[in-house]
DNA sequence: TTGACGTATTCCAAAATAGGAATATAAAGT
DNA sequence: ACTTTATATTCCTATTTTGGAATACGTCAA
């Protein structure tokens, strides 16, 4: 089997560069018709239709007419998955500062107030089931 | 031209559901050997094999050995691009409460203080070269 | 050594992609 | 009506992808 059905995923419509640059370009919540597209991010026209296609199969952008015009707008909210997803990795890198300073100043604490006390919170051992 | 070489790529790596799976069996931090995944996830073994190829070659995961083991384990900081970039559209479905708040007082505040205001953002036109 | 086990790789086929060029559709201007 | 402008779609092709089967590789155990 190939690649399984891609338009029909925002995973894997944004994994497409191009697409995540017109993402980028629809950050700012406005309409944008598809020239100008074109012109910012330099690719020809049938290319932007195609990925703009792609985006809105999705439903990560919605489409209006005025005119000749088609006006493109950013549905954000689609990429909440994707969010949702990965926060659950957030932990892996992100070292909490609340938590860092709460320690520290204990430590501190515990260091002023009896200036000859054992420190008791210097092996961070793995507090498996206490 | 087909997509551009997704091998490389984490948010294409991301982009196929069973790499999410395997990704999602690693989140404990603690090694893995393949046949692990293999029977979690009820696949045959060369596919996880592959699929583990290319979370390895984006980095999002490392291998080690033990004996015939290979003990595969989430590096999970791999992520955080993806984190980022959608990080920047939180703002789109995550309603501060504060600033909602403060906004609608202030609407209320302008409104109950001059009470007769024309809407001057109701039609939404362009305005190109104003 | 032989065999069992765990894993990686190779070969194949089916499906899908993205880009390019050309063309189609559609609305607006003259 | 004709032309210009804006956008979508179609056709084509090179390349990639995934799964499956078979196989190769590497390690451990008799």
């Amino acid at each position: 089997m190939p690649r399984s059905s891609t338009t029909a995923d925002i995973f894997t419509a944004i994994a497409e560069p191009r697409r995540r640059q017109i993402i980028g370009l629809l950050q700012d919540g406005k309409d944008h018709a598809v020239n100008d597209v074109v012109l910012l991010l330099r690719m020809n026209q049938p290319a932007v239709s195609k990925h703009l296609g792609v985006l809105r199969k999705v439903g990560v952008v919605t489409v209006s007419k005025r005119g000749q015009l088609r006006l493109y707008r950013l549905n954000a909210k689609e990429l909440k998955p994707v969010h949702d997803w990965v926060k659950a990795y957030e932990r892996f890198w992100v070292h909490h500062l609340d938590s860092i300073k709460r320690r520290a100043e204990q430590k501190i604490a515990q260091r002023t107030a009896k200036a000859s006390a054992q420190p008791e919170a210097l092996h961070p051992g793995r507090k498996e089931k206490p």
